[in-house]
Order: C-alpha cells, then sequence, then structure tokens
RNA sequence: GAUUCGUUAGCUCAGCUGGUAGAGCAUCUGCCUUUUAAGCAGAGGGUCCCGAGUUCGAGCCUCGGACGAAUCACCA
C-alpha cells in the first residue's frame, strides 16, 4: 500500500510512542466525568464543581507556544479549549512527555483524555488547565480540519461525495450534521410516543416477500438458496399490516425501510423508511385529523414551535390543514374542469397545457399527471390533496359519493408528498377486480402494476373491518424539520456507487519479477504501477526513467542495465 | 436515462495565448509561558481522473472513457 506522507509521519509517531512504553490504544476504561458542553455551560454558575474534571475527546486543533499550548478537544457534546503547560505534565526534570510526546508525536485526530481543572483564559474562554493526559487512540490519517475566524469558513469539507462515503469524517469536521440525525431520532421517538400513547401496537413484518405488494414501484429481487425461489425486498409493507388488522388488531403501525429499485435523486433514495399506520374502524377523514395532529405535535416536540423553516418558506405546522380535492386543485391551478372528461378530452387539456403524454394512460394517469405537472409544487403549507381518481388506488375504498373517484389522501408539504392514505378497501370482490386490472395494465407492459396476492385476497375474504390506513416518508419529514434539501442529508449512509477499487501493486510482485529488492522499491514512485506499464514501455525508456528516478534522488544503488530490463521483460512475456 | 458543470499537493482552490506545476491551511525543523483559522523563519510534498490524438512541446486544445454534482423525467 502506498502510503501518503502524513500516513507515513503518523506511523512512525505510533512507533515511537511504542518504543517509549505508550501504548496509543489501552484497552483499560477510562473515567470521564464531564463532557465539554456541560463544562462550558456550566461552569460560570459553580467553578467548584469544576475542579477536578476528566474529559477525553479527539484533538481538533494545536496552539504550541514553547513551554504552553492550547488545544481544542471536541467530545460527543462539542468543543473545549485545554491548556497544557510543560513543567506541569513533567515537574521532574525529564521533559519527555511534553516535549517529544505531547509536541511532536500527537497530531490533530488523535483521541486523547485529560484530567484537570477548569479555569477561564485572559481571552475569557472557558478552559480546562490539564495536569494529566492520556493517549486514547492514535489517528493514522490526517483530518481535513475545519476552520473558521469572523464568520467566514475556511478549508470546508463540502464534497458531497466524500461527504456521503466518508460520513465519520463528515459528522467529526462539519457541524450540525450529527444534530441533524439527533434530530432525525427525535422525530422518530415523538411519533413513536404519539402512537403508542394512543396504545397502537408496533409490529415487524417480512421485509423478504416472495409477492412485492402494496405500492407500484419495480423491487430488488435476491434468491433463497434452501428454497430456491426468488425472493423480493419489500416496496412496502401495507398487505401485510392489513392482515393483521383481519386478525384482530384494532391499530397496527411499523416504522419499515422499504426498497424500490428505481432512480435516484436528491428525493430518492434506493432504501428509504415509511411509517405505515393502519386503524380500524376509521375512515379516511378521521386519519387527516389523526396525521395533522401528529406532525403538529412533532414540530413542537422538535422546535417549541409550529413554524418551521424549510428553504426559503416557513411552513406552520399547525391543524388543521387545507383540504382540496384534486379535480378542485386543477381547476384552481388550471382553471379546467377535468371532473366529467374522459379520455380524448383529457389528452386535448393536457396538449394545451403542455403535458406530455403517451397512449397507454387512462383517465387516472392523466389527471394525475395534470396535477403533478400543474399544482403539486404550489402546495407549500400543509394541504390534504384528496379523492384520487380510482385506476391510481387499487387497493383504496371508492369513494361514499363517486365511485369513480376513491377515498384517498396525499398530504403536500412544500410542494412534495410527505403522507399518503386511505380508508382502506375491505371489498374482497372488488379487491379482486382490481386486482386483475392491474393484471391487465402489465400485460400491456406496466412493469409498476400490482401482481396479485392469493393470501391477501383470502385474508380479507375472511372480513376486514372498515380501516384507514396511512403512510409517511420519515426521510422526507426529516428533510422538513431540519430544513435539509437532499434526502442524502438525512441519511447517514446514502446510496452511493461503490468506490472504484485500484489494482494494488506492491514491490513485492516487482522481486517476483526478479527485480532487485532496492530497485522494486523504485518502480512504483518512478511511475512503473503495474507490469503493464512495463510492457507498453520501451526498454531504453524504462532505464532512462528508472535512471532518471535515481539521478533526481540521489539513490545510492548502482544504476540500472539495459541487460537487467531484458531479463526483467523476459520473465513478464 | 437526458442536459450542464466539475475532477490539479492531505484539505480548500489558483494556473493567462499551449512553453520548467503554484498559494493558503495541514505536515516536518527551529523560536515563542494565556493563544483565538496564534505568530515568525525555513523545508518537504504532485499518476494535473484515465486513455488516445494534434504539436517541437499538453494541466490547458480534440476525441473516447471513468467518477461526481446540479437540473429534468419515474417514484416516497
Amino acid at each position: 500500500m502506498q502510503l501518503s506522507e502524513q500516513e507515513q509521519i503518523r506511523r512512525s509517531a505510533l512507533q515511537e510512542l511504542n518504543k517509549l512504553g505508550i501504548n496509543a490504544y489501552p484497552p483499560e476504561q477510562y473515567p470521564v466525568n464531564v463532557l465539554a458542553s456541560d463544562v462550558s455551560k456550566n461552569f460560570q454558575s459553580n467553578e467548584e464543581a469544576y475542579q477536578d474534571v476528566c474529559l477525553a475527546g479527539r484533538i481538533m486543533s494545536r496552539r504550541i507556544m514553547g513551554a504552553a499550548s492550547f488545544l481544542e478537544l471536541m467530545d460527543s457534546s462539542g468543543r473545549i479549549q485545554l491548556y497544557f503547560k510543560r513543567d506541569e505534565i513533567c515537574p521532574a526534570e525529564d521533559k519527555t512527555l511534553y516535549n517529544t510526546v505531547f509536541k511532536r508525536l500527537l497530531d490533530i485526530g488523535d483521541i486523547i483524555g485529560v484530567k484537570g481543572f477548569v479555569f477561564v483564559t485572559k481571552m475569557g474562554e472557558i478552559t480546562v488547565h490539564v495536569k494529566e493526559f492520556t493517549i486514547l487512540t492514535k489517528s493514522l490519517r490526517p483530518l481535513p480540519i475545519v476552520k473558521e475566524k469572523d464568520g467566514e469558513v475556511y478549508d470546508a469539507f463540502t464534497d458531497p461525495d466524500q461527504r456521503y462515503r466518508q460520513r465519520y469524517v463528515d459528522l467529526i469536521v462539519n457541524d450540525g450534521v450529527k444534530d441533524t440525525f439527533v434530530k432525525r431520532a427525535q422525530v422518530i421517538r415523538s411519533m413513536r410516543n404519539f402512537l403508542n400513547d394512543k396504545g397502537y401496537l408496533e409490529v415487524e413484518t417480512p421485509i423478504l416477500q416472495s409477492i412485492p405488494g402494496g405500492a407500484a414501484a419495480k423491487p430488488f429481487v435476491t434468491h433463497h438458496n434452501a428454497l430456491n425461489m426468488p425472493l423480493y425486498l419489500r416496496i412496502a409493507n401495507e398487505l401485510y399490516l392489513k392482515r393483521l388488522i383481519v386478525g384482530g388488531y384494532d391499530g397496527v403501525f411499523e416504522f419499515a425501510k422499504d426498497f424500490r429499485n428505481e432512480g435516484m435523486s436528491r428525493f430518492h433514495n434506493p432504501e428509504f423508511t415509511q411509517m405505515e399506520i393502519y386503524v380500524a374502524y376509521k375512515d379516511y377523514f378521521w386519519m387527516m385529523k389523526m396525521t395533522e395532529n401528529m406532525i403538529e405535535k412533532i414540530a413542537l416536540d422538535l422546535h417549541g414551535t409550529t413554524e418551521v423553516q424549510v428553504g426559503d418558506n416557513i411552513i406552520n405546522f399547525k391543524a388543521p390543514y387545507r383540504r382540496l380535492s384534486i379535480l378542485d386543485a386543477i381547476k384552481e391551478f388550471t382553471g379546467y374542469d377535468v371532473s366529467k372528461m374522459g379520455v380524448d378530452e383529457l389528452l386535448d387539456v393536457c396538449k394545451k397545457l403542455d403535458i406530455e403524454t403517451d397512449p397507454s394512460m387512462g383517465v387516472g394517469k392523466l389527471i394525475d399527471e395534470i396535477f403533478g405537472e400543474k399544482c403539486e409544487g404550489s402546495f407549500i403549507q400543509p394541504t390534504f390533496i384528496t379523492d384520487y381518481p380510482v385506476e391510481m388506488s387499487p387497493l383504496c375504498k371508492r369513494h361514499r359519493e363517486n365511485p369513480e373517484l376513491t377515498e384517498r389522501f396525499e398530504l403536500m408539504v412544500n410542494g412534495k408528498e410527505l403522507a399518503n392514505a386511505y380508508s382502506e378497501l375491505n371489498d374482497p370482490i372488488d379487491q379482486r377486480a382490481r386486482f386483475e386490472e392491474q393484471m391487465d395494465l402489465a400485460a400491456k407492459g406496466d412493469d409498476e402494476a400490482m401482481v396479485i396476492d392469493q393470501d391477501f385476497l383470502r385474508a380479507i375474504e375472511y372480513g376486514m373491518p372498515p380501516t384507514s390506513g396511512m403512510g409517511i416518508g420519515i426521510d422526507r419529514l426529516v428533510m422538513l424539520m431540519t430544513n435539509q434539501s437532499s434526502i442524502q442529508e438525512v441519511l447517514f449512509f446514502p446510496q452511493m456507487r461503490p468506490e472504484a477499487v485500484k489494482k494494488v501493486i506492491t514491490s513485492a510482485d516487482f522481486v517476483d519479477m526478479g527485480v532487485s529488492a532496492d530497485w522494486a522499491e523504485i518502480m512504483i514512485p518512478a511511475g512503473f504501477t503495474s507490469p503493464d506499464v512495463l510492457k507498453k514501455t520501451k526498454p531504453s525508456a524504462i532505464q532512462q526513467k528508472l535512471n532518471g528516478y535515481r539521478k533526481k534522488n540521489k539513490l545510492d544503488i548502482p544504476a540500472i542495465q539495459m541487460e537487467d530490463i531484458n531479463n526483467w521483460l523476459a520473465i513478464i512475456n
């Protein structure tokens, strides 16, 4: 492995520590008794309590001034300044611990523990005066340290690719990243508490499913060896939760990782989290109330107010939310009353509105398309869009007043769908017919049409009480609540293309080719990163390049001869 | 999948009309006892994403490719 100079420096520092009898990875626990944020928050109101503190964390900056030094220590709670004084670290004659271990062998990024007392510097900064320190972990890679002065940020670690691939570094050096994920946990906790308080049962249902049902999406396929059959990662858990309602629970919910084999964007990750809930004897009107109350509570728990800044908008999550049918929404934004239109008229409207269509689209799809193009983005404040066409919603009960529509709502916030809910279809005859329509769509080439799930039909043939169900995108909710504009910011490890693995060659490989040990060390730095490179280079050029490198670096080894090179090439070929 | 932009030192980024690869920070050495991205003096550090081509000469121009980002389309 080719190490950068800084990595080599850190490794040799590690060796020196070992020589001094210091274990840079000690096994025993370290008796931390306070967090950095506690010290900076509470020291001035109770100085006595901080005369004997013990902290541990990562060194984030160092300012060494002869026999005194300042450094910044970061623990899970935040940062605090440390003050080191040589004659206190090393009261006796031997100053090795300060001069060598502290000044030379420690680096930014190392994890240390310190014991001492808290005081305030002349600059007014609350600081730990260190009497004793312990190396807890030596860091072998340099951290990209972000610095800040007068509100300006220097050397920011901002490349999204690197931030997501090396989230651990992002968490260390970028302020606020940790906090986003703390807030994510708070959102989930708040929602879970809300649902538990209502007495609903949190359940777990299969992720590996033999029929990927409950939504219109392409699944990931895998294979079960023992059963020798394909299995799918779930695209939704809806059909399983409904089986549990059939089984007699009044309310069930699940925080579910779902998987969809579709495009990625700042709103889409192949695996994402939904909370789905089903409650017996309720309808979608009831569910609207529950949804808005739940979201209002989450906003209050998180921010202490229902008003949340999202991008340029302030979104008010205070219930109740506006309700608007999809047909009224279209009328409001386009002026067209599409409620009684057939396919031909709708195609005409789409043409006038400059919306792309294709011949496979039916009434429902066309209405959905118009809404998506012309309306959806306009609903910034939370709005329930209701009563979608029946073709779009094969699992949803028909509308009590109009059988062409369904009792469905989607909650729009900041121009995006956040939640989706139905009065669930519990008529097994109608459900079977709707599945068959989906089969027809599949036969026409719709690869997202739902597959018929016979066991689910069997379940609701036993009788599922009237039920309302709702699914809410947790990632999107967290994006709203933390003012993040991409889903990657609210997932610790968003999906990414794997890093390209470079084929690693070592000097030993050159030795195997008959290159002497001295020269083998030089091959890679001289630019011969694989035997292939050698093969493609003219022998005379190899000689020039290697001897050129030898001369430039004043290497004390014999120059390479044409004969040697020809011998290597003979072995390769 | 389409379009646009990007890839240069550990990090952030310059690099003119094609002419010996640069800065700041980080690193290393020295000085410095309360500093504030500390300061001062010095040093080392590069597969200019990869591969072809044009050229006396390519970080720069042309073509191909890889990777990434943004926007758009499907989807939560």
